[in-house]
DNA sequence: CCTGAAAGTTGCTAGCC
DNA sequence: GGCTAGCAACTTTCAGG
């Protein structure tokens, strides 16, 4: 299932991540190749999955989400049903923007952005109330320094 | 500065975000209007800069990106000075997906992605000795349950 | 604010080097 | 593997209700 990527595949991935609404043309143009080789490569990594979705980003305080939290979750509980029903919740809210599954003495760790602080307690009310947890810290942002999904290629 | 957005805006900014590659026909289709009212729509929040970068989100695991931490940052220093070169190592460095300055006793909190552990102590000895921070945590992400730029609109 | 149609670009395929 | 050429599909613009 692995694909080799080679030099001229990263160049291509570089220039989808720093804009995905260029054309085929534009990219080929930027690393020295023409059309058809750089569509055919980029069809085969969205077809290995290394290319994933297409996407664009929003402002997310213009749009009212004015608050972001990262939570720190410590749990006493660690059985495959609690941790069944604790990634079900996760998922299945979309406040939630990150979850990841730590090591060490923190287990978890959220990404959660909200309209205002009034709203994570909401969704902090519901977390609790649907899966036990032995400790939350929420860390509040007050300033996002800085933000992007792009891999340093 | 700031636009109004309309129920019409929001299901726009909904379909772009879970596919920015759909054409205007099927977002018209989908949200029940046609194709030139949809692109002055979106035409205008681009220019508001609601509508950002168009990007593809690609596979960190299959590009060798392996290992994922957060930072807790704890620092004694407040001054001016310090946090313009500070933010500023932060901002050149492309390991670092997310930096936020919080509230509370923890101050910054970083997301960093690297090759592996080896690569973050590099990182992690590059930026202390650019600046000095008081107290470092490292929390290493063993899963990514969740990983989402989509605003719950 | 929406409709419909025209014009220029682009994505994608096929056939050749 | 890459290149050239072509068509279908798309984006973008604009006149008119």
């Amino acid at each position: 299932m692995t694909v080799r990527i080679d030099a001229t595949d990263r160049k291509i991935l570089a220039a989808l991540q720093a804009d995905a609404a260029q054309s085929l043309d534009e990219i080929a143009r930027n690393i020295g190749s023409s059309k058809t080789p750089v569509w055919n490569r980029i069809k085969k990594m969205r077809e290995a999955g290394i290319i994933g979705q297409q996407t664009v980003l929003l402002d997310a305080e213009a749009l009212g989400f004015e608050a972001c939290f990262f939570v720190l979750i410590r749990t006493s509980e660690h059985d495959a049903d609690w941790q069944g029903r604790f990634l079900s919740a996760l998922k299945s809210r979309p406040e939630v923007q990150e979850a990841h599954r730590l090591a060490g003495d923190i287990d978890y760790i959220l990404k959660v952005r909200v309209q205002n602080a009034r709203a994570y307690d909401t969704f902090y009310q519901a977390l609790i109330s649907e899966v036990k947890v032995h400790n939350v810290t929420a860390l509040l942002s007050m300033e996002e320094i800085k933000s992007t999904v792009a891999l340093p290629l």
